[in-house]
This record gives C-alpha cells, sequence and structure tokens, in this order.
DNA sequence: CTTCAACGATCAACATTCGCATAAGATCTA
DNA sequence: TAGATCTTATGCGAATGTTGATCGTTGAAG
C-alpha cells in the first residue's frame, strides 16, 4: 500500500510518514499544496493524508481539482479541531474522512486501516472468454467491448456456462440451474438458447460435447 | 435512501429523524439496541446512524453483531465528545464514520452524504449520466444545465438508481429502499413514476431490463 | 465406404408474461 | 377547499419463452 502525506508542518509530517511506515505502509511526502496536487495526480496512492491549511495551495482546492480529474483515491482531511464548517466543506469535497488537530496517532492509524479495507471492496466482478466479457456485479456482457443486449435466460444460461468453464455441463445441470423445481425434461429450450447466444456471439464461443452436453473454452487450436 | 437511526433519547431521535426527512431520506427509527439490531438485521438500509450508549444492547455490540453476520451498511456512530477511544473501538469494529455529541445538524448530513456517497463508490457530490447532473448535496437535478423540478417520490427514486448507475436494479429492490417498512409489494407505482421521469428527461435515461429490473446507462451503442 | 439411427440445430408459429400509457381515484398539503 | 402528489386499475402491444416439426451432423456398424 502507498500513501501520501500533504503536510507542510515538517515535524508532524515526520511523524505522521514514521507511524504509517511503521505500519507497513510506503509513504511519499509533500510539503505544499502544489507539490501534493502534482504527486497526487500522477502517482497511484492507496490513500491520501491531506492537510487543509497549506502553502501555494490550500487543501480544499487541491481536493476539488483531484476529484474533477477523476481521481477517487481514499483521502482523509487533517484540519483544527475548532473549524467544524471544514469539515462539512472538506466531506462535500470529496473527502472520504476526516480527523482533527490534535489527533492522536491511533486513531488515524485506524481511519486509515478503514479507508483501504473499503477501497478495497469495491472491485467490479467479471469473467472473461476470448473477447466476451461477463460482468456479474453490473449484469452485463460485453463483445470487443461493445455491449451486447440478451434476454434474461439468455443472460442466466451464458452466466452459469461462464462461472464453469472449462467444464462440461450437462443438459440436466442446465436445467435444473436455470428453472426452479420440475421443469419438462425433454423440451429443447436449452439448445435453442444455446443457438441464440452462438448467433450473437459467433458459433466458437460454445462447444458442443456430443452425449454429455456443453462446455466453455478458454482458448482454442 | 433508506436509513436507521438508533438513538435512545427521544428528542435526539427526533432531531435527527426531521433533518433526515427533510433532506429526502426514508427514515426508520429505534429506541434502543435490541429492536436497533433487529431492523438492521432484516432491512436493507443505505446507512445507519448508531448511538454507542443504548439500553438493552451497546451500539458497539450491535455493530459487531451486524459485521459478523455479514451486513455491511455504511455505520455512522454518535457518542460522546471525549471518549476518544470510542472512535478506535468503534472504527475497528467496523464503522465507517463518527461523530461526536453535541454536533452539528449540518455536519451529520454532510457525512450522512457522504457515506451514502461512498457506498456508491463515488467521489463527488454530483452524479452525471449524459446531460443529466444530480446534485446530492442541493438535492437538485438539471439537465443540460437546466433545473428540473420533480416531486419527492420522482427524486427518491432517480436518486437511488443513479447512485446505482451502471447496475440493474429490481423491482423489489427499489420499492424496499423507496419506501420505509411494508408497502404493498404487487403495485405498479415504480412503472407509473419511471413513465413519469422519462417523460421528464427522455426515454434513453431509464432502461428496462425486462424480468430483472431498471437500469441507467453511462454509454449507449 | 455406405448407411442408419441418434442426437443436436434451426426455424417459425404460438402462448404468455411483462411493462407502459392513460386516466381515474385517493391522499396529502397549503 | 383547491391543487399537487401519490396510488390503483385496466387494456394494449411487444418482448420473451416454449413447442414441435424439420433439417443437418456425427459416429459406429455392417
Amino acid at each position: 500500500m502507498r500513501m501520501l502525506i500533504v503536510e507542510d508542518d515538517r515535524d508532524l509530517n515526520r511523524q505522521l510518514s514514521e507511524a504509517l511506515e511503521d505500519a507497513g505502509y510506503v509513504v511519499d511526502k509533500a510539503f505544499d499544496g502544489e507539490e501534493g496536487h502534482f504527486l497526487g495526480d500522477t502517482e497511484p496512492y492507496d490513500a491520501v493524508i491531506l492537510d487543509l491549511g497549506l502553502p501555494q495551495m490550500d487543501g480544499l482546492s487541491v481536493l476539488e481539482r483531484w476529484r474533477r480529474d477523476g481521481h477517487s483515491m481514499p483521502v482523509l482531511i487533517l484540519t483544527a479541531r475548532d473549524r467544524w464548517s471544514d469539515k462539512v466543506a472538506g466531506i462535500d469535497a470529496g473527502a472520504d474522512d476526516y480527523v482533527a488537530k490534535p489527533f492522536h496517532m491511533e486513531e488515524v492509524l485506524a481511519r486509515v486501516r478503514a479507508l483501504v479495507r473499503r477501497a478495497a471492496g469495491l472491485a467490479s466482478n467479471e469473467i472473461s472468454i476470448g473477447d466476451v466479457v461477463l460482468d456479474t456485479k453490473a449484469g452485463k456482457v460485453t463483445k470487443n467491448g461493445m455491449s451486447v443486449k440478451l434476454t434474461s435466460l439468455e443472460f442466466r444460461l451464458l452466466s452459469y456456462l461462464m462461472h464453469h468453464k472449462g467444464r462440461v455441463i450437462a443438459r440436466t445441470e442446465l436445467v435444473e440451474h436455470l428453472y426452479d423445481q420440475d421443469f419438462d425434461r425433454d423440451s429443447n429450450t436449452i439448445e435453442v438458447f444455446v443457438g441464440r447466444l452462438r448467433k450473437k456471439f459467433g458459433s466458437s464461443l460454445i462447444e458442443t460435447v456430443r452425449g454429455l452436453g456443453y462446455r466453455l473454452q478458454e482458448e482454442n487450436a
């Protein structure tokens, strides 16, 4: 984990970076707003600790600029205890958390842990086979980056196959997972839908294993 | 957005819920730890405000139980100003933020906005899709810079959808987050309001995914 | 190599479910 | 009470899922 500390008080900056380094983070330091903004704009940090009162460019402006430019790394703001209105402004500017000075180092560490932990939980789930990508969180499928429109059953079928790619899936297994309870066992809906999927994604995506079922392959020879 | 307030001080609870309701949230209230825990365990909240000093079961235990049971909704903790050690314990127990009593209502609102925003993976108070921009702080929506007048429910619906843009949202999920407690589940209000929003913003904004729900798209093909 | 039967693919027609528009009724609010 | 807002009811039309008939393919036996 790589952190940035933007704090003009050299003493405080050093204290913070030591504590964070002890906690196992890699730390970059900036001592004014401009330098801080530049670093945050160009380097990929897992979290930033940002003082509000800074020379050159104040912390709030730094934060606003970052957010305007689409940087979404977690930012923990530091400011004087009594300036509560700064909290509101800071939070609305896109800060993720806030600590008042003077603070207990232990509290800062706890909050940084929380920020990093939280940021880790935001990944979207994607399964891909060749140029076909299924985003389970968005419920969306793309081929070569182009969104492909699927009906509900088409999606469920593809999703099940992709979740078990490489394995041969029996038709009965598909029926059991796509339908609730009993469903006419000698029906050819599955075949129909496999056909429709092949029409949308090309015939090479779903391989049929005669007598057994279907399989999705990572690559072909 | 649907919130839960767990606070035994009736006066404070009422103040909080009024402020939140004015801000456009749907609010459920609990006055002791047990009741609060039960609600948080069974209903899907977008954020929770949790007092630490509670009868029946203290706030920290409530929070720990929720987290142990896998509930990950954002939780904002309230406690007395001087008990800073509670902050560390609370944050490590899985709290997302913290406010000391007595507090400014405006600060609580800002923090709640931040929590909801963050849970949606957003860095700013403005969410935009195409030419439609939702300002969660001001509670306003513009299209091409022109302010659009929305009724309360229209706003809540759009807000929830925009906070989860890209994802398919089931109608049941919408009902759970736009209304408190029980609401006739087989009603077509949601459809009616989707229709009204489409009339105001154009039919391309809200995509319907047949059999699953609705989705707001960033870009189209 | 040919033939045949089993299996799978394809297609069009059908039935059904689902979502939408509209408007009228109910409820809230100033 | 009037006006705004929310909810319910209904009928239509289209998207979706299902069916059965027919056609193509495969692989093994003769």
